[in-house]
DNA sequence: ATAATTAACTAACACTTGTTAGTTAGGATT
DNA sequence: AATCCTAACTAACAAGTGTTAGTTAATTAT
């Protein structure tokens, strides 16, 4: 039933050297051949290197923007919000790691879509920060500094793609429990 | 008195480059334009592109490997110990954020050096890892997977860089106290 | 004053880069 | 049977890569 084009063998392949050593010391030849081709028959299915790039970031950005919003919007408490968070990216990290880590490390070498790229970011990291501001007003977290509470746990949740390289299911709902608790035992009084 | 040879300008602004877009994207000649000479000159004072990155990663690596060896031999209890981790990170990213950017993002280009920093990697996260399990053991802090706290802190430590852009002294010694509260409350009882 | 050192330059190298053009063989469609 | 489509190929290009060689002017040491 589920068809895997050629286009999205590339994307991934090249997803997974990109973690590696990054875009920009990936070359086209380097994508042939871990898909056994030679470079130029890459072009048959993708129109140049950059938009394989944005195949892979932009639609795990916009994800995780329309993502947020949904929690935001939620009617649950703070602390749930927190927790759905932290589900929402180790489910998709488990899910694409490699792209996680083009993501976190290689959105800068994007072109066209650059701005695009950082309006979605800001989107979801000023939702993050509403959901953490209406915990502190109603006291349902610790009022330390907001800022520094957003950085750790948005560190922490980016850094994902290093550790979970696709796990099972069922170690997965641990992982995100274990890490909610960590991450929020910080937070919550 | 502080004499800032040549080699040095190059060094920290070959940094500031890599920061921006990595050790493969930036090109000699990108380095030369920021120091306002030609690429050619740069061989005056370095001896290959491959030195810069090496400089910049590798003195780094050594300091932290150093400083938590230190921490861990210190006579102090976990909550102590921790806080100086967190301070050992505040104060070296402060001091060289873009070196920092480079250690964390592009270590793998190291060649000659890469199998010496990743040993160098292995024991300051052992360190780390034996500092956190005597802590579970002497139940000063809580029992949560060790693994999951050990990433958590690495995560936010590792990510100082994008988020300390040499900040005032003063500044930095409340940052490093407000990390401590967010990160060690997770993992305190 | 002469010699040596420093730090810049121009010119060029061999190689690698992303990409295009044109071709070819096999499979599906008419 | 004739045509089109898919997906690979070879060959090549123009631009960019790290680096070397050789030169030159200014500064420092003898």
């Amino acid at each position: 039933m589920k068809e895997i084009t050629r286009k999205e063998e590339i994307i991934t392949t090249a997803a997974k050297l990109f973690k590696e050593k990054g875009y920009s010391a990936v070359t086209m030849r380097d994508i042939a051949t871990a898909m056994g081709m030679k470079a130029a028959s890459l072009y048959n299915h993708i129109s140049s290197k950059q938009e394989i790039l944005k195949d892979i970031i932009i639609s795990l950005a916009e994800e995780f923007t329309e993502e947020m919003f949904l929690i935001k919007q939620s009617e649950t408490n703070t602390l749930n919000k927190l927790e759905n968070i932290v589900a929402l990216h180790v489910n998709i990290t488990s899910r694409n790691p490699d792209g996680m880590a083009s993501l976190n490390s290689d959105w800068m070498h994007l072109e066209e879509q650059l701005d695009y790229y950082l309006e979605l970011r800001v989107n979801y990291e000023n939702d993050f920060r509403s959901i953490l501001k209406s915990g502190i007003l109603n006291k349902e977290i610790a009022n330390n500094n907001m800022e520094v509470m957003l950085f750790s746990m948005l560190s922490t949740l980016r850094s994902l793609y290093m550790w979970i390289p696709s796990k099972e299911d069922l170690e997965l709902q641990k992982i995100s429990s274990e890490l909610s608790k960590v991450l929020i035992n910080g937070i919550n009084k």
